[in-house]
DNA sequence: ACAATGTGCAACTCTGTAGTTGCACATTCC
DNA sequence: GGAATGTGCAACTACAGAGTTGCACATTGT
């Protein structure tokens, strides 16, 4: 549906812990916070919130088995977010070379 | 010379304000800290710690021009970034991959 | 029925950082 | 020289968020 903000997927991503927990996810393909929590120096309780976090961002998805919650990690989204990071480089490439261009233009009336 | 770290662009680039310092500079080509404060509700003091998180992550430069410092944005670091958060996307996909297929796989070789 | 395991929610602490104000120093212009 | 403008540094406030603990509720297994 709607693609998650490319805010959101960069404040997520600007977050050790939330990085390995991607990390683990893709390793393991799916798993509980619970045992997330215990491959990694952190409580449960702060690893739900990391993946609430990664989940706004679209960048983890999280399906109920029973009584755990099986978390998996959507690449396709970050994917998303470095095709529009290539995209805003490429508007602010073009933006400074014609700001260049401009800057090299001799000015009129002062050509020979 | 040594490319800066994808997380100090990541938490750099997840800021508002510096987003938007980002876009100015991108718009003027150069500019002033005290410039871009005035084209923004901050103070010029906030606008040079931010100027120094995005120098630190390389997507800024600044030189001296006489008694003012005349920043300018960096595309190529930001697509720098958007290259690595890709090839990180590639990564994962190709360990999910490998998953969901050891899953599909029908189960040979079960040694008891 | 009961113990074990897992989740969900709330309140709390604490550190990082975005933002501020204030002042000293440097450079340009009159 | 003096006013104006710009930078640099330091101390301070304030708020977001990373992490914790504690407890109630749900699900599984014996």
């Amino acid at each position: 549906m709607n693609q998650p903000d490319l805010d959101a997927v960069l404040v997520a991503l600007a977050e050790p812990t939330r990085r390995t927990l991607l990390d683990l996810l893709t390793e393991r393909g799916e798993a509980s916070a619970s045992a997330l929590a215990q491959a990694m120096p952190v409580t449960r309780q702060a690893v739900v919130k990391h993946l609430g976090v990664l989940d706004d961002a679209g960048l983890v998805t999280g399906r109920r088995m029973g009584r755990e919650v099986l978390y998996q990690a959507r690449p396709e989204r970050l994917e998303d977010a470095a095709r529009r990071m290539s995209a805003l480089a490429a508007v602010w490439e073009t933006r400074l070379s014609a700001i260049k261009r401009l800057a090299e233009t001799p000015e009129e009336g002062t050509q020979p």
